[in-house]
DNA sequence: TTAAATTACGAAAACGTTTTCGTTTTAACC
DNA sequence: GGTTAAAACGAAAACGTTTTCGTAATTTAA
């Protein structure tokens, strides 16, 4: 019943306890005979080495904390995804922690991961964050810290994304090429940079194709829900009757933007062409299908770890480390809702 | 640069150790003075207890695991979503672990948690699970342990759970009462409880209307996947021509249902009514909308929490824990495919 | 003024590892 | 047999906290 600790098999073998740990880290200075007798009683007694000790000595806990504006959302679960399976296969576990887009929340986590003393810190910010105080901390206490997907680019630390001005660049002009005369553009919040940057996209390449570009047709997401994207919609459709062509900050409002349309019986793509963005799993249901801009998820988190892993190794062995920015692909995939010809 | 230590603290103020912890902790054998002293040190260092070496003197981190079969799932999301919330509040992090429904992962994830020594281990099954030896290890080693959604009804742990078998009753009995005669049922795999217990409440509801129950009717999943939805509406289609209604175990199939009927230019709910189960988000905005059962997935993860915390404090205080199973309300939510009438 | 009670503090053990360094034992060699 | 080298082991410190218990200092009561 009592746990098992490695004083405890020293004393039943008769030898001591330096000798039992070395024999489980397989260190040359102990006889194969002590190690076989060592390993039988550490079978039979299911012994497992306290985390909490090895932690204290060592200085590490094998663990690293994710914060995120939240899970339920199937870009960051399938970053999630990604993050805990490459972790696991180097041996961390991953505490989650979600800001739900408040920069207060955002804080505390931040807080409560560095007292928590994980190896290291994985983020992706709020839509809310334009402060940089609690990330400075991080970087103050040399933790080994990678934005990923939503960054700011004043932190100097390595980074994931991909290039969303030229993504939403792709998109829009897939728009133009497929006959669209003028293109509204529904867009994220202020702060986060890819909502900067894809408002960006789509402003650039409405000037490269000799499209004057008219402010009246930006419409700014608070939420980012759902329901904007109905309530832009309707908003667009009255304001701009003559708009046939709209390029949504992410699919979850583009499918309220062609849910509205459906309601009211207006074609898409015929009356007006709509491309989304993150090409979510519900775009390829619904009617009619929503184009979108493929970003790789389960990759970002893939990439984000290692590029973290590195750090922790590099910091430990005392090598400085300089942070990398690693640039995901991105491709526009064309379905229903862009279909004008 | 160097972590601050209780050690450093003390020496500076010229105290010791003892004291500088116990005026952290408020204790009342230290002076309103000292007290002031050390808090004003500690502001000004940022000093944070190693929580190693807490973990190690208390015996417990704080932590809790959680292992579900994946996250990017609308059901777990949400789930996972309650679960860290409301650990959080009660000061404790999630370690999020995922089987991808195989149990030799499953397997290895438990005996990471255990490793790991958490205070604590949230878990829904794997569909592959029908073997109960790790589980019974955690149990055996005392560790605090609830059951949510697929769960085990041999093991004697606290669950979370849903009456599977009146909801899929409530379910069917809904399609009937839209005048649907021959329903066929799409069920999940063998294994998971709620799948055996869904497919008992079809079977049990159609005798209850004198409707003669046809195996050939049940089709059965094997990855519970969108495909899968396409391929059973296909072969339900061309075996049982005169089907009039379909019973699927979760939306993402029965998206693919409506998904393949929609291509075939088949009617739901004219032609053939569907009802989903779980009320994923997306079944509000597919065409024709997904009639569903509503299953509390924030809720479910709350509660889960706090059942766990339970017997952690019992256990902590040596008090004798009796597991208890709390059931959550489902409903039937209807829309457009099932709406014959 | 002395005894008793209260207040404030500190010493030290304990939690279970890991690792350095010294010591003993065995093997090898001439 | 004696010296040296190699192999096997153990003592002990260290990681940073928490908490018990004892003691010194101060206050109160008599």
């Amino acid at each position: 019943m009592k746990e098992i600790t490695l004083k405890q098999i020293a004393e039943t073998l008769g030898i001591s306890i330096s000798t039992v740990s070395k024999a489980l880290k397989n260190y040359k200075d102990v006889s194969p005979k002590t190690k076989k007798l060592v390993h039988e009683l550490v079978e039979k007694w299911h012994y497992t080495p306290n985390s909490f000790a090895v932690n204290l000595r060592t200085k590490q806990s094998k663990t690293i904390g994710l914060i995120i504006p939240e899970v339920v959302h199937h870009f960051f679960s399938n970053v999630v995804n990604g993050i805990i399976e490459e972790a696991e296969k180097n041996g961390y576990l991953v505490i989650i922690l979600q800001s739900n887009e408040s920069l207060e929340l955002e804080k505390k986590q931040v807080e409560l991961l560095i007292n928590k003393r994980v190896d290291g810190i994985l983020m992706s910010l709020s839509n809310e964050s334009n402060d940089d105080d609690h990330i400075k901390e991080i970087l103050r206490r040399e933790i080994p810290f990678v934005q990923f997907d939503k960054i700011s680019k004043l932190i100097n630390s390595s980074k994931v994304i991909i290039n969303d001005q030229k993504a939403a660049m792709e998109a829009v002009q897939h728009l133009i090429n497929k006959g669209c005369k003028k293109i509204a553009h529904i867009r994220g919040p202020e702060n986060p940079q890819n909502a900067i940057d894809r408002f960006l996209g789509y402003k650039k390449v409405l000037q490269k194709n000799d499209i004057p570009f008219d402010s009246s047709l930006v419409y700014t997401c608070k939420k980012v829900s759902f329901d904007e994207g109905q309530i832009f919609a309707k908003q667009i459709y009255n304001e701009h009757p003559d708009v046939d062509g709209i390029f949504v900050v992410t699919d979850l409002v583009a499918v309220g933007v062609l849910t509205y349309f459906n309601e009211q019986k207006i074609k898409v793509p015929e009356k007006i062409a709509v491309i989304g963005f993150s090409n979510w799993f519900m775009s390829q249901v619904i009617t009619p299908k929503l184009s979108s801009v493929d970003q790789p998820s389960l990759e970002m988190g893939v990439v984000a770890f290692n590029l973290l892993l590195e750090e922790i190794i590099s910091r430990k062995d005392g090598i400085p480390f300089t942070p990398k920015t690693i640039e995901l692909k991105t491709k526009v995939i064309e379905r229903n809702s862009s279909n004008k010809n």
